[in-house]
DNA sequence: AAATATACCTTGACAGATGAGGTATATCGT
DNA sequence: ACGATATACCTCATCTGTCAAGGTATATTT
């Protein structure tokens, strides 16, 4: 298990509708989008990735369809639907608060 | 599961020691002194707060002795080791880091 | 006598994360 | 021509922290 593993657990469904808020994208692009933002410092595995796409298309969140690429392996592209950006909004709320609730446990 | 139990998932153990750091407390006491930090909003469930204190004593972080109670129910005191002093300090600097980490990847 | 508060504990189940495995196409270096 | 690497998708079994539900015991309050 990796240095943050358990500390982001349940963060990943908020990042990656963060990142679709930019525009539909797709799984690579947002790992890839993910690494790229954080200078390496975090990426979400890919079993992780995938599962999360899974559990919130379940859940009405996101809506994923088939790109129409010429040449190249095909890609599946996700968009936020309107509950996401819900969702995603109030999670966002959520974190702030979360940071002044731990900050509040361990810190002097 | 309770609003932010996915979201502090895995900073039970931080917040734990941090709370032993005061001087060494029992578990009772802890849970307290943590929703009333917290004013409520927060409180560590007791299965997770007796499986957090087996898995720091296993790894050598906390060490526990039995209080000397005259009346009243017998209390298992906890204090924070060495060991677990450096923990908690690496910790809270993953803490900080990943406070960055997630604010760079869920805010606009 | 019953309810509440203090104080401890275990067990089974759940859910998110992940290692390990798989498939397929395109490109780059030798 | 061939192997390596990058792009791009996916599933399954396993691990681990959390927690509901259950238990025990003592002291105080109603």
């Amino acid at each position: 298990m990796s240095l943050t593993s358990d500390i982001i657990r349940g963060h990943t469904e908020t990042i990656i509708l963060s990142q679709l808020t930019d525009g539909d994208s797709y799984g690579y692009q947002i790992n890839k989008a993910i690494k790229d933002k954080t200078e390496g410092d975090y990426e979400v595995k890919e079993a992780t990735l995938y599962t999360a796409f899974r559990r919130l298309e379940s859940a009405d969140l996101i809506h994923s369809y088939w790109g129409d690429e010429a040449s190249g392996a095909r890609r599946r592209y996700y968009s936020i639907t309107e509950e996401g950006r819900e969702f995603l909004e109030n999670n966002i709320k959520e974190w702030q608060h979360v940071k002044t609730l731990i900050d509040c446990l361990i810190s002097k």
